[in-house]
DNA sequence: GGACCTTGTCGAAGCGCTTCGACAGTTGCC
DNA sequence: GGCAACTGTCGAAGCGCTTCGACAAGGTCC
């Protein structure tokens, strides 16, 4: 193993002084910063991350926890996995990764080994076993999603009730009167998870708005539901034009059943997806839809995450990232 | 923070102690150990994951590589991912993510460095950049899937050759003499993905053992590519009754044209899928199907890691894991 | 031209743990 | 009853790094 004695003694300097042209704590001369650098290149020297560790309390590796269900949109997850993974190395930290299934514990055994010096948690729930702990040791913690109380706490999720009103004035634009919202399954509501709810929230409340008649149902993502709940859906409401769907895996069960049923897209009917935007791109037709930033979110997740280890004090408790409309071929003007 | 010589203080003993307790590498006796593990609990002691590694060189850690392509499907890798979480968390190891991208330079950084003991990487190509570095260092490294030239390392994954027989075997016992094969993307060939090329293979030399008549095609998993492949597919080989999918992304879309063509299944046709359990299962009708089993490849490929870390010195290079049957009714009997 | 900064470097302490050798006390054996 | 072997515990060294205080050398200012 090459040591930072290695090191300096190729370099003739002291320990100190190539730690220092390693951190940028003290100036150092050009001249022997270029020597070291050299040396440290010639040598293919890797600072031990243990020693650093422990002699500068810093691992520089955040723990990311990421949910064990399978109810939700496993591609989305990746995504975030990937972005937090991307960003956290643009900080020269690398990360943990955990599973759901640890629960608070696994939060407390790599946080008091100072196996990591931070977290980022997915899949909060309203009422998460996680939170008291988050918030009573007080590490450096950002939440992808709200808890039902979030004081103390840095949050950060995509604006699921700005997303669905989104959808409801697209909708109402093109003139649309009689619209449904189909949802997530039954089971992720009842697990107390705030962004089905915020989203269904969202929606009712720009429909009310919009003076819309609607109706919202939740969705099991096979295509066997699917094709029932829709077809209930118009023989109990013939003047459906417009249909919001937050529900990955209904997507295309969705537009097969309204095909099967001689229903256009969008002459007949209307449809508009928060969904990513990949999948709104790979079917036919082709999905307006106000695209799940999974990307952006992860990254704002790892910038709080670092400015907190950073020591600012503005961090922000919450951050929305706001949604945006992708047009598509599926959403037209209502024609009488 | 909660040190070892504070533990020892509490439970009047050396800190000395308390590490051969922790380890169990020396003998103690029953009442001091006793004794220690009550301060350890009363103090909420964790070891500095820091300072164990410097001094024993071993962080507990392994290293996982993930693919960021979005040509594979994402859940499988979620299981494989998870699996090896779990599996590590068994033999008091945690898991440090990284992705594909890094390149043979992140698996020398956390390796150099000592942050993790040893490295798992997944989606290895026939030709991968990784693979010199991982034989020329020696460091304890399980790849899941198998380079062109193996030698010198331990390798572990799905008997895709075997698995592809035996959906061929299923339908030769069934009666059916002209089948057809739906593989991955041309893409996923032309990077050198080693399953796919066996999976094929495998079909191959069993259609000839067999003596049947068989076209293979690869598929993009769209919705259009797969009725225009089946479509064609059809067109060319009137007679064809059987068919074999390699490709989870085309298994919806491939039921759902088959539907649109009128053509029953299994009445008219029989389907057999190389597919996650979770996916035949979630189909309408029930897939007859040689399932993935991720969960497994990702516990073994830990298992071996771990041995290779203990030092054993007979671990398998190369570990296939056998294929199963998962009766469905996607398959029957053909009809003359 | 002395008092005072600034800049660049070094030596040493110490982070929390593991592990080696030492050793007191006990047991076993002829 | 004396010697050997074992058992259980301890003290100290050292893992590789960061960081603090010290300090020499060179500038700046009146």
């Amino acid at each position: 193993m090459v040591t930072i004695a290695d090191v300096a003694r190729h370099a003739g300097v002291s320990p100190s002084t190539v730690s220092y042209v390693l951190s940028g704590k003290r100036s150092i001369s050009e001249q022997t910063r270029v020597r070291v650098e050299e040396s440290i290149k010639v040598l293919g020297y890797h600072p031990h991350a243990g020693a650093r560790s422990l002699a500068s309390s810093r691992a520089n590796v955040i723990a990311l926890v990421v949910p064990l269900r399978t109810d939700m949109h496993v591609p989305i997850l990746m995504q975030f996995a990937t972005s937090i993974v991307t960003g956290a190395r643009e900080h020269d930290h690398d990360v943990l990764l955990l599973t759901a299934d640890e629960g608070p514990d696994g939060l407390r055994r790599v946080t008091r080994s100072a196996l990591v010096d931070a977290v980022i948690v997915m899949d909060i729930e309203l009422n998460d076993s996680r939170v008291p702990f988050l918030r009573e040791v007080g590490l450096p913690a950002v939440l992808i999603g709200f808890p039902a109380d979030p004081s103390g706490l840095t949050c950060v999720d995509w604006d699921f009730t700005a997303a669905a009103a989104m959808c409801v004035d697209h909708l109402a634009d093109l003139g649309h009167r009689e619209i449904a919202f189909l949802g997530s399954p039954a089971g992720v509501f009842e697990r107390g998870t705030g962004f089905a709810q915020r989203t269904t929230s969202g929606f009712e409340s720009a429909v009310a708005r919009r003076g819309l008649h609607a109706v919202v149902r939740p969705c099991e993502p096979s295509h066997s539901a699917v094709r029932d709940t829709v077809k209930r859906l118009f023989d109990d409401h013939p003047g459906l034009t417009g249909l919001v769907v937050h529900n990955e895996g209904a997507v295309a069960p969705l537009l097969e059943t309204l095909r099967g049923l001689g229903r256009h897209v969008p002459e007949n009917v209307s449809v508009i997806a928060m969904c990513p935007e990949d999948l709104a791109e790979h079917v036919s037709p082709r999905l307006t839809a106000v695209p799940i930033p999974a990307e952006e979110i992860g990254r704002r997740a790892v910038e709080l995450v670092m400015s907190k280890l950073d020591g600012a004090a503005d961090v922000p408790a919450a951050t929305l990232v706001a949604p945006h409309l992708l047009a598509g071929e599926s959403t037209a003007t209502r024609h009488a």
